[in-house]
DNA sequence: ACAATAGTGTCTTTAAGACATTATTCA
DNA sequence: TGAATAATGTCTTAAAGACACTATTGT
């Protein structure tokens, strides 16, 4: 192993970012148009590279860049995968480790330096081999929203049940019961209430949630169709 | 991006290995002893350089090194999650991308080169991050066990059912019961019979049966503990 | 006959799905 | 008072857990 050191080419090594958001009812994720060559003109993620001299560790790039690129701190993210061969970047033998980001709309930027938001449905073709990272990223969310709290993510730090609902059905791309709904929720304790209620524009005023840490996962599904 | 190409150092790039399969009823993973420095004489998980004039993505890397290494073709493997900072490796900034093979314990060379099985609850320190890259597979293995084939890829081709629910009882750490572990496998028809009936030590012959390929996962769990 | 293992049947318990009902607000 | 939204109640259905039972082999 340490006799080969030295002698092997060392691959491009970047962090790309899925930064997902719900607005207007519908999962749309973070895009940019690339300003520069490769790919100049398409469409792609936020991603950047890592610097070894600053950075501890691939997810330290990612906060780094997404906080200068965008302003985002403290956001909640994940490793989903990591991308690599000879092709994907036509600058050479390149490594890709990327990350989904999921973070409530209103701590997005309004438009920050040609960052937009694109709905998960209208997005175009992608630059490098991006296409596939967004399809890992919408699959995990998919998968991990089914039994998890990740959905919740998406949404502000506050909320009413019905705006969680609203989350999971978005990520799910399912109706769900509002009765088995919220007895799922209720049993797993997952939630605890603030205690401010929220007035929607007409109707009931609802009671105020908000996440009680390190809980994230559970069993079977929510409330099915209704 | 691009204008700080040239400029950025490029990190190590390896691949690890957590190759794990069944003996004597317990979990067991693939360790080595180091024989060269770093590490030297530390027990580590198989692994190596991505060469990026041959590989053409960290799979094929993988593939490559666990065929030279250890024999092994056409197992059944899945990225784990990439490793990264400037400590994890003494000779400098390192990328591990990680990977989990599970493979019948039959596939495995008897005793191949300084290769050992290394029951998972008998493990010791191990060089690098291995430790922390061990467990994640640990835990990965885990929580798919409970809701997929996985533990399936941890025997033989053709099994008895009865050998299949010890695999799972393996995996999930916990015992299971008999008559829903067989409901449950019958009406997902993950498994087709191969006609072959297998004789036990004593007691009653039991039918061989093998996976039906693409079905890989299912809702909810299995027979709970009887 | 009996020990050992394979395989099935069925009752109980729990969770999910469907849907009706009550509650509170504003115009 | 009625439209709109929040919150709860209850019946039905489906899946999981527990456990007893039958079946088939070798000694």
């Amino acid at each position: 192993m340490s006799d080969e050191f030295g002698s092997v080419t060392r691959p491009i090594a970047t962090v790309d970012a899925v930064i997902m958001t719900i607005e207007d009812g519908s999962l749309k994720v973070v895009l940019h148009r690339r300003p520069e060559a490769p790919f100049q003109g398409v469409m792609a993620l936020p991603g950047g590279w890592i610097h070894t001299d600053e950075d501890v560790g691939a997810e330290a790039a990612v906060r780094r860049i997404l906080r200068d690129k965008l302003g985002l701190r403290g956001f909640f993210f994940e490793q989903l995968m990591t991308f690599s061969g000879p092709d994907r970047d036509p600058r050479g033998w390149s490594v890709s480790i990327a990350f989904m980001a999921l973070v409530p709309r209103e701590e997005l930027p309004r438009q920050s330096d040609g960052y937009s938001l694109v709905a998960i449905d209208r997005v175009p073709t992608l630059a490098f081999d991006h296409d596939a990272i967004l399809e890992t990223a919408i699959y995990r969310l998919r998968g991990k929203g089914a039994y998890s709290v990740l959905p919740a993510k998406l949404i502000g730090e506050t909320f009413t049940l019905s705006q969680l609902q609203a989350a999971y059905e978005c990520v799910l791309g399912t109706k769900l019961d509002k009765s088995s709904f919220r007895r799922k929720i209720r049993e797993l304790d997952l939630l605890e209430k603030t205690g401010a209620m929220v007035s929607p524009p007409m109707g009931r005023p609802a009671e105020a949630w908000r996440l009680v840490e390190d809980k994230m996962v559970f069993n079977r599904t929510l409330g099915g169709a209704g």
